[in-house]
DNA sequence: TCTGGGGTCCTAGGACCC
DNA sequence: TCTGGGGTCCTAGGACCC
C-alpha cells in the first residue's frame, strides 16, 4: 500500500447513453438505454434519466421496455464510443505513462510516474482530479466522469463510485480501513453473486465482519487463490501495480440468435462465420492459436464448451472453423441451440503449422482491425456491418446528418440533427430511397 | 418474452513423465 | 506388481468483470 493517493481510477457516467445524448440534441434529459435492441436483447448502459425506472445494465432489453416505455432504445454507434474513449485514454496519457484501460470507458492511472512532477498531497491530486475532468468535458463535447482517488487500485476504484456521477472523491491515505469497514462486501472485487452467498452463509456481510475471519477460514470456504486476495482485500491491502499492456490470451465471437437453431447445416455456416471474424482479428494482431473452443447454450441455458489443442499455432479461418466443427459434431443438440461460440487460446506471435497447411491464404485480411480493450461490453454493437438499426447515423442528400429514430413497414423515421445544431425535425422515407445512405 | 458479448482467472481431474 | 510425489499439459466448468 502506498502512503500517497497517487492512483487515479477514471469512469465515463453512462458512457454509452451519454455519448447519444451529446450526438443527439433531442434526447438530452430523456431516458435512453442503448443495448441489443432484439428480443434476446439485454441492457448495455442505461442513462440516469433511465435508471430513475429502474434500468440498469444487463438487465433484458424487454424488462427495460416494460419499465420505461417511453425511452429511446439505441443500438449503439461503437466507433463514436470509441473515438470518444481515444480521446480520453490520451489526455491520461499526457499525464502519465502508466494508464491501464479497462474498457473504453474505464482506466487507472498512477500520478507517482506521472510525466510532470506532480504534488501527490491531498490537495495536490485533487486539483489533477478536476484539470483531468475539466479536459474531458472540453475535449469530448461535455462528457463528465467520476474520479475516484487512493492509494490503491481497489481504493482508488472504490472511490470513484463514492461520488457519482460528475464527481471526484478521494479516500484520505490511513483512512481505507475505516471507509470499507462498515460496506458490503459486495464491493470487493472479485465478491460476485456466489462469493457473496457462500459468505452470507458464514455470517459475513460486511467487510469487517470478514476482517473477523482468518485468512485460513477463508481459504477453506472459497479456495486457495480466492482467499488469500479476499483476506488482504478486507484490510486494504493492495499492492497491484497499474500495467498498461497486458497481453492478450484469447480472442473469441459468439452469437445468440434471435430464435434457436436447430439445423445442424446453418450451425456449420454460423460456425463458419465466426471462424473467419476470428481469423481476422488474429490476422490483424499478428497471432497465431493452438487452442480452438467451441461454445454452445442450448434452449434451456445450459452451456458446453468442447476445445482441442493443435499440434501447431493456426491463424486460419478454414482450420479453426473446421475444428470447431468437428467439436459439434459430438453434441447433442436436439433441443435446439440458442447460442454459438468459436474462441482460440494459446496465443502466440509465431506460426507453426504453416509449413504443413496447404498454403492458399483466398481469405482477406481486413485492414485496421479492431483494436478495443479487453472485457469491453462493446463489441456487442460492433458487427462492422451497417445495418439500418435505431440510433444509427445516416445522410439525407438534402437534410444532412440524422440518425435513425426507428424502421418498420418498409420505412425508416429519422432526426435530423447533431451535437452541434440543437433538437432537429423528423422525416420518414421508404427503405431504400436512394437519397437516404447509412454513414 | 427470462437471461449479450467479450474477456480474465481459478479449480479439479486425468494423462503423462520423471 | 505395490505405491510415492512433483510437475506439466489439457479439458470443462464456473465465477467474475465491464
Amino acid at each position: 500500500m502506498r502512503r500517497q493517493a497517487s492512483i487515479m481510477h477514471l469512469d465515463l457516467d453512462a458512457f454509452f447513453a451519454s455519448v447519444e445524448q451529446r450526438d443527439k440534441p433531442s434526447l438530452r434529459g430523456k431516458p435512453v438505454v442503448v443495448g441489443g435492441v432484439g428480443q434476446r436483447g439485454v441492457v448495455a448502459t442505461a442513462s440516469y434519466e433511465a435508471r430513475t425506472y429502474g434500468v440498469h445494465s444487463a438487465m433484458p432489453m424487454h424488462e427495460a421496455r416494460r419499465l420505461c416505455p417511453h425511452a429511446a432504445f439505441l443500438a449503439g454507434r461503437l466507433g463514436a464510443y470509441r473515438a470518444a474513449s481515444r480521446i480520453v485514454m490520451g489526455i491520461l496519457e499526457d499525464l502519465s505513462p502508466l494508464v491501464e484501460p479497462l474498457s473504453l470507458d474505464e482506466a487507472f492511472v498512477d500520478l507517482a510516474t506521472a510525466r510532470e512532477p506532480l504534488e501527490l498531497t491531498d490537495q495536490g491530486v485533487v486539483a489533477v482530479a478536476e484539470r483531468v475532468k475539466a479536459e474531458v468535458a472540453e475535449r469530448t463535447g461535455g462528457l463528465t466522469c467520476s474520479i475516484g482517488l487512493g492509494s490503491s487500485k481497489f481504493i482508488a476504484k472504490l472511490a470513484s463510485e463514492m461520488d457519482k456521477p460528475d464527481g471526484i472523491h478521494l479516500v484520505v491515505p490511513g483512512t481505507e480501513v475505516a471507509t470499507i469497514a462498515p460496506l458490503s462486501v459486495r464491493v470487493i472485487p472479485g465478491v460476485g453473486p456466489a462469493t457473496f452467498d457462500r459468505l452470507a452463509r458464514l455470517g459475513v456481510a460486511t467487510v469487517s465482519d470478514l476482517q473477523a475471519l482468518s485468512e485460513h477460514e477463508l481459504i477453506r470456504e472459497i479456495g486457495r487463490a480466492h482467499g488469500t486476495a479476499l483476506h488482504a482485500l478486507a484490510f486494504a491491502r493492495d499492492d497491484r501495480e497499474v500495467s498498461p499492456d497486458r497481453d492478450r490470451k484469447s480472442i473469441s465471437v459468439e452469437d445468440t440468435f434471435e430464435t434457436d437453431l436447430r439445423g445442424r447445416p446453418e450451425m456449420v455456416t454460423r460456425i463458419d462465420r465466426d471462424a473467419r471474424l476470428v481469423a481476422q482479428r488474429m490476422k490483424a494482431m499478428g497471432v497465431f492459436a493452438r487452442t480452438v473452443t467451441l461454445k454452445v447454450r442450448l434452449h434451456d441455458f445450459t452451456t458446453w464448451t468442447r476445445s482441442r489443442t493443435l499440434e501447431g499455432a493456426t491463424d486460419s479461418a478454414e482450420v479453426v472453423a473446421a475444428e470447431a466443427t468437428d467439436l459439434l459434431a459430438g453434441l447433442q443438440l436436439d433441443q435446439g441451440v440458442r447460442l454459438l461460440g468459436v474462441g482460440v487460446s494459446g496465443l502466440t506471435t509465431v506460426a507453426q503449422d504453416r509449413l504443413f497447411e496447404a498454403r492458399e491464404d483466398h481469405e482477406e485480411v481486413v485492414p485496421g482491425g479492431v483494436d478495443v480493450p479487453a472485457g469491453t461490453s462493446a463489441e456487442t454493437l460492433d458487427r462492422r456491418v451497417p445495418r439500418w438499426l435505431p440510433g444509427a447515423d445516416v445522410l439525407h442528400d438534402e437534410m444532412g446528418p440524422g440518425w435513425i429514430w426507428g424502421t418498420g413497414l418498409g420505412r425508416v423515421t429519422v432526426r435530423f440533427e447533431t451535437a452541434e445544431t440543437g433538437p432537429g425535425p423528423v422525416r420518414t422515407y421508404a427503405l431504400g430511397d436512394p437519397a437516404l445512405h447509412l454513414v
